[in-house]
DNA sequence: CTGTGTGCAAACACTTTGCAGGTGT
DNA sequence: ACACCTGCAAAGTGTTTGCACACAG
């Protein structure tokens, strides 16, 4: 009942809607799509409250936009961020044989010169390939 | 008149739509999405018809995909790219402020290491932040 | 009790597909 | 002449909005 506590930490109503989403974000080590929540949660569920859900939780923190390359967008657990402070600057990396997207926490994107003028206020760098286990099977 | 002789070299036919896209993203320094491009071309062409140049295009390596975080896929021309070859693993940054995409063909992308049995086919870094125009304004 | 979250209906945006007819080479 | 491109219509998917009711705190 991880989800629960996660939910109070962060100022938000408890409710069946967000704590599957999040129990579910928090038992999986992929980015999900909007979708991929649909299929599994509740079935009462609403498509929309979904939506709103998400929006709610990328708006307070919980989670971040992971970028992918086409399709529907993909969200995953801010894991190391506390409430106030967000620094996942780390490198996703999307499978194209399983489709399955990885947040690489441990892996940080580099510093990249830009040319003067540009300001940086976020960085998104998705690698595409084949992951470990795809690779052996 | 560049246009036609690039179809010419990629073979692909030369027809209004293909030549009046491609002007477009030749004449243009930003990464333009569907829609950027059906605003400024001949409003007789039709939508679908822009939709399969693309999709032509990008099957013959003429344009590539420019992540964006959200909405519409962007696209800009593989400027480096000879019929063959792709190594457009170059940055790309998106002003938050006026909402721009720039290819930044200077700056490559670092060489991240991955988790044993990833193997990297493709890499894409989205940074955004405020464009060299938009912090001057 | 009050403000916020939910469900439903509907609209909007992006993209793909099927088919008949037109066009570049 | 023939393959390929185009336009139109329609459908599929992803996402947002408005409104009335339900519910957590």
């Amino acid at each position: 009942m991880e989800a629960k506590q996660l939910l109070k930490d962060f100022k938000l109503k408890n409710t069946n809607c967000r704590e599957e989403v999040l129990e579910l974000m928090l038992s999986n080590e992929h980015a999900l799509s909007h979708s991929d929540i649909e299929r599994q949660v509740d079935p009462a569920i609403d498509r929309v409250t979904v939506y709103r859900t998400l929006r709610t939780f990328l708006d307070k923190g919980l989670i971040h936009k992971v970028l992918d390359d086409g399709g529907a967008t993909k969200y995953a657990l801010c894991h190391d961020c506390s409430l106030g402070e967000h620094h996942h600057e780390h490198v996703h990396f999307k499978c194209n044989q399983c489709g399955q997207t990885t947040c690489l926490e441990d892996i940080k994107i580099p510093a990249v010169p830009l040319p003067k003028g540009f300001k940086t206020q976020e960085k998104n760098l998705l690698i595409q390939g084949t992951c470990g286990g795809c690779t052996n099977a």
